[in-house]
DNA sequence: CGGGTTCTTGACTATCTTCAACGAAAGTGG
DNA sequence: CCACTTTCGTTGAAGATAGTCAAGAACCCG
């Protein structure tokens, strides 16, 4: 999952469609705290998450941590380079996972519908991070965190009525190094939000978005919808 | 072309070869100032950049402007989603291109080899992508500039002797836009460079790197190196 | 050569980070 | 299950980095 823009142009159903009848079900289960992979791994298999929420992240030698992007259901993880997996994987919240072998990605002579589905997920795939680098240099501390719940809202929100509640299950270093933040102006920003009503924070790793409209606004640098 | 920290796990070489005889070129030229393509268009044709640079952009409404990358030679420009262009690209630098057409993508059925190459092309544009993520969002200005330097002089830098040079086709607005800062701040950092004795700036355009090590060091965060 | 754009530099400001302290939450072991 | 310890989150104050605004210099183009 990428913090994307909806633009007019396009759908916004951004994410991977299953097929119905893919024959017998192979899905695998991981537990919060497992890791997939790392950085440097051969490339067996891909995955799409069915449940839960993975957390793919890439480290620079003195420590500094960038998180690639949190794997939520519908995404596919693990796209090689070179046969390699090129950021570390882990589980946030206990996970079911469709593997497919990276052979049905690079041939379709097995099976040219999956061959097909997951070459259109990796397009896809670049697409939404074209989106991502216009947050990530361009949206200031509040913009990228309005986005972010905006994104989380309307991709994995539960509706409540008039709100939304979503959940965060990772931790705040984990948005701040996804945003491109430190964990001191994420929690202010949300502290902001909250004060100006737009949010709620049920607690630590819950939150209700009060006026979604409001929140899309802010994140698109329309600061003055707050009030 | 992204800002991608090179690691050991994986070659260096990270751009698209292309196949000796892929039969008759049906390369096309673009004039400086073209418009291949704007988001919203349907895609249909990929090229690749034989010569010249391109110019990559993604627009805010309210005129914030992301530079997504620029197309070096050995690039692969247009990867639909969806069946189309997500950003705008022009031509900075007259360039010779090589189209391929949509359908060598999505299917082998015609040209198996192509199929495999493109594909294996996205992904390494998704890998590229992660890298410069890290970059965007991790990165001080002096060290995304100095990125910045590195990988173009790694790139497409000419070399003389001791010394590499790199022509800068684009403004510092389209660096700044790239890299997420001002043009301000990349003009001061090229000064910065330039006072350390790292790089020696010929004419607004042409950019001498007389420490690679440094420039390199730079990069990375080794701010001691310059000295 | 002249006019407009782009680049650089300076002074000032804003935003975000850093450092530090405290409170809340979660994990551990008896 | 509770006390203890550690981690995580929030808040404040101070500082640094990058942005903004403004002016002049360099460059480009007809």
């Amino acid at each position: 999952m990428y913090v994307t823009i909806p633009t007019d142009h396009y759908a916004p159903s951004y994410h991977f469609k299953p097929r119905v009848s893919r024959g017998k079900s192979t899905e695998v289960s991981f537990k919060a705290g497992a890791y997939l992979y790392f950085e440097g791994d051969a490339v067996e298999r891909l995955y799409e998450v069915k449940s839960g929420v993975l957390r793919l992240t890439r480290l620079l030698e003195d420590g500094r941590r960038q998180v690639i992007s949190f794997g939520y259901p519908g995404d596919i993880v693990g796209f090689p380079a070179s046969g390699l997996h090129h950021t570390d994987c882990d589980v946030l919240v206990d996970a079911r996972l469709q593997p497919y072998s990276r052979a049905a990605l690079e041939s379709g002579a097995n099976d040219p519908q999956l061959h097909q589905d997951l070459l259109e997920a990796a397009l896809r795939e670049i697409s939404a991070m074209q989106d991502h680098f216009l947050m990530l240099g361009r949206k200031s501390a509040a913009e990228k965190v309005a986005s972010f719940l905006s994104v989380l809202a309307e991709r994995v929100g539960d509706d409540m009525g008039n709100y939304r509640k979503i959940s965060l299950p990772m931790s705040r270093a984990d948005i701040a190094d996804f945003l491109g933040l430190t964990t001191e102006t994420v929690s202010r920003s949300l502290t902001q939000l909250r004060k100006a009503k737009v949010i709620a924070i049920e607690n630590i790793h819950t939150v209700i978005i009060l006026r979604p409209q409001a929140l899309l606004a802010l994140s698109d640098g329309h600061q003055d919808m707050v009030a």
